[in-house]
DNA sequence: AAGAACGTGTTTTAGACAGCATGTC
DNA sequence: CTAAAACACGTTCTT
């Protein structure tokens, strides 16, 4: 099947054609036989890079309408921005946290890119544009099954099809064992192939020889000189086979690992190697242009060698040079954390996944397979490599678990994870205060919609709507009038407009009682961001035992100024961990420099980015809340000036 | 006596979406 | 109830 052929127009056909894209790759093809091109509904479970740009772009061009492209990143969302303005004769517009366009031009353009949580909002605020929509691409689709962002993916979809009925819905995902639960709920025809442009061998490394699944071997030759204790051994032959590839199979490398510090570490370790390419130094000065932290330098003094760590402490801008760098192939090796595994197009020769166990709270635990099998799926660089290589590393002991578990295993099943308690009371607020319904039989009938719905019997349900309504209604967000009618009161609309939890919401509005009757000259920054702190929409920030005394002691010295105070904190440790967080971000609005705040406190400049991007969020959130309930707090709009 | 090597108890551990109104190169 | 590796720090061993 050829481009040419595709109802397309002879520009865009043109864009395609010279872009080296004349005929369909398989997958894309089976995707235009089951009707993508003709408003037909399609769930494609495809491997990344085979192709499912295409098919989406396909999909939104021969609509008969505009597009919508969710995705849950917003990394991603600037990457596919980018793809579809080069599409001749196609406006594009983008809406996510970060980055937006004007809203009220957003019903002018031929395709929308955002996140699911943006989408979500614009439902919620009763953006007209979202009825008008032809066709929408859902990217990632197996996130369904995420905790947490999983449900807000679900009720997104289900609302869009109820304020554009009939809407085309083309889903998009990873490999997993069920993809025709999901085709199945979108009323959809399931696309389902393992084909790769590339091909793919994937092997476990043990006792200086890899064993891929495709019969072929590779012997490493692993300098144990070092000292052989075990966690040396993994990284030695992590070293080795990184230093195989860019040595003697011309290519680049992604070594993932457990931890940020052991990217960092590993990225010294390679550092030695002579990796350096020619255009290394240009991007450490780059790096070192960003700002002055210490892990800024750490950083370019690696990336100097040819090598670079990434991870979620890193700010966005280091992570994006490091990312556009090693696309460029100015890097020979990225040493990351999973932020790589399912972010922005970064194809290697060679995967190295070094650790195939976390830590998770309690105990270590092995990865999903979706996870390892996203890692190792970026082995392979179109046009570059005869095919990519992904190693496990293992020993003697575990080549055979390592190989049954991950190498031969299918992937996990996306399972909804809509029935969390906190899900759900924030999705039934936000239906009844949208208008999509007002009683508990149509609050179970907007359920009724959801992947939850389809994939269990509906009957345990109303149960848990009885009692999230009767929470709501306690929290003063919904009233209830009579037979089971709900309406959302004025604080529940605004909280659901402003995008935080109830429970957020209900924190930041006793909060801010609290605050209006202390004593003014106690009500100071510190109150402010103490209180948007102790909110569950802000993440927290470990407190280590080192700290612990000397912020015991802040929190003593502050406490009038806080508006729970330490002896009514009901988990202490939780709340002295708000304090930390209250008092990183009161000292950045005082003026602090990010390179001192993140000396001291020992964060990355990338979690402090993170948590002042909060901050202005939930801040925002409680000034509308302070005027709804015309509650007189001035240092809400004082800090939020001086983030 | 300096420094390497060893032993033991302690510390730490992935990721990342969202409001709203203006202004900028 | 469930782990593992790095680190800090003190002690012993080598030269």
């Amino acid at each position: 099947m050829y481009v040419r052929d595709l109802p397309l127009s002879d520009s865009v056909i043109d864009h395609y054609e010279s872009l080296g894209i004349e005929e369909l790759y398989p997958p894309q093809a089976e995707a235009v036989d089951a009707g993508v091109a003709n408003g037909g509904r399609v769930v494609a479970a495809i491997p990344t890079a085979s192709g499912k740009t295409f098919i989406a772009e396909l999909a939104m061009l021969t609509a008969d309408g505009p597009g919508l492209y969710i995705c849950p990143l917003r990394a991603l969302a600037r990457e596919k921005y980018e793809t579809f303005s080069a599409l001749p004769g196609v406006s594009v517009g983008i809406s996510t946290g970060d980055y937006d366009s004007p809203a009220d031009e957003l019903a002018d353009h031929d395709i929308v890119v955002a996140t699911s949580e943006k989408v979500d909002s614009a439902i919620r605020n009763g953006a007209n544009w979202v009825a008008d929509l032809a066709c929408v691409v859902v990217d990632e689709v197996h996130l369904l099954g995420a905790e947490g962002r999983g449900p807000t993916l679900e009720v997104t979809l289900a609302n869009l099809q109820r304020r554009a009925p009939g809407v085309q819905i083309v889903a998009l995902s990873a490999t997993v064992d069920n993809p025709e639960d999901i085709a199945d709920w979108l009323d959809a025809t399931l696309v389902e192939s393992t084909w790769r442009p590339v091909d793919l061998r994937t092997g476990v490394y043990a006792d200086g020889l890899v064993e891929f699944n495709d019969g072929t071997e590779l012997t490493v030759d692993v300098d144990d000189g070092s000292t052989p204790n075990g966690a040396d051994e993994d990284t030695e032959a992590t070293v080795a086979l990184v230093e195989d590839a860019v040595h003697n199979a011309g290519g680049q490398c992604l070594a993932f690992v457990r931890s940020r510090r052991e990217a960092e570490a590993l990225a010294e370790r390679l550092a030695r190697e002579g990796l350096a390419t020619g255009a290394s130094a240009t991007v450490a000065d780059d790096l070192t242009a960003v700002d002055g932290t210490s892990t800024g330098h750490r950083l370019a003094d690696c990336v100097r060698d040819g090598v670079a760590f990434h991870h979620a402490g890193l700010r966005s801008t280091h992570r994006a040079v490091v990312e556009t760098a090693f696309r460029n192939r100015y890097l020979a090796v990225i040493c990351a954390t999973p932020t790589l595994a399912a972010g922005v197009n970064v194809p290697a020769r060679r995967v190295v996944v070094r650790d195939q166990q976390r830590y998770t709270g309690s105990s270590m635990e092995f990865l999903p397979v979706l996870e390892v099998h996203q890692m190792c799926g970026r082995a392979g660089r179109p046009h570059l490599d005869p095919y990519g290589e992904a190693v496990l590393v293992g020993d003697e002991s575990s080549r055979a678990e390592l190989d049954e578990r991950y190498v031969d295993a299918d992937p996990e099943a996306v399972e909804s994870k809509l029935r969390d308690r906190t899900a759900l009371t924030t999705h039934v607020l936000s239906i009844v205060a949208t208008g999509f319904a007002d009683s508990h039989a149509t609050i179970l009938e907007v359920l009724e919609a959801t992947f939850y719905a389809h994939q269990t019997p509906v009957a345990d349900l109303s149960g848990i709507v009885d009692d999230v309504t009767a929470e709501l209604v306690e929290m003063g967000m919904l009233t209830e009038g009579t037979s089971e009618t709900f309406t959302a009161t004025d604080l529940g609309a605004q909280v659901s407009r402003q995008y935080v939890a109830p429970e957020t919401g209900a924190r930041i509005v006793s909060g801010l009682r609290r605050a209006a009757e202390m004593p003014a000259e106690n009500v100071t920054g510190l109150t402010v961001l103490q209180l948007v702190a102790d909110t569950p929409d802000m993440q927290d920030t470990y407190l280590g035992n080192r700290e612990r005394a000397a912020m015991y002691q802040y929190a003593r010295n502050h406490d009038a100024e806080f508006t729970v105070g330490m002896n009514d904190a009901e988990e202490f440790e939780r709340w002295l961990e708000t304090v930390k967080t209250a008092r990183i971000l009161y000292e950045w609005t005082e003026g602090e420099t990010m390179e001192t705040i993140v000396e001291n406190y020992r964060i990355g400049p990338g979690d402090l980015e993170s948590r002042v991007e909060r901050t202005e969020w939930l801040l925002g959130a409680a000034d509308a809340l302070a005027t709804l309930l015309d509650l007189d707090v001035p240092e809400i709009a004082r800090v939020r000036s001086r983030l």
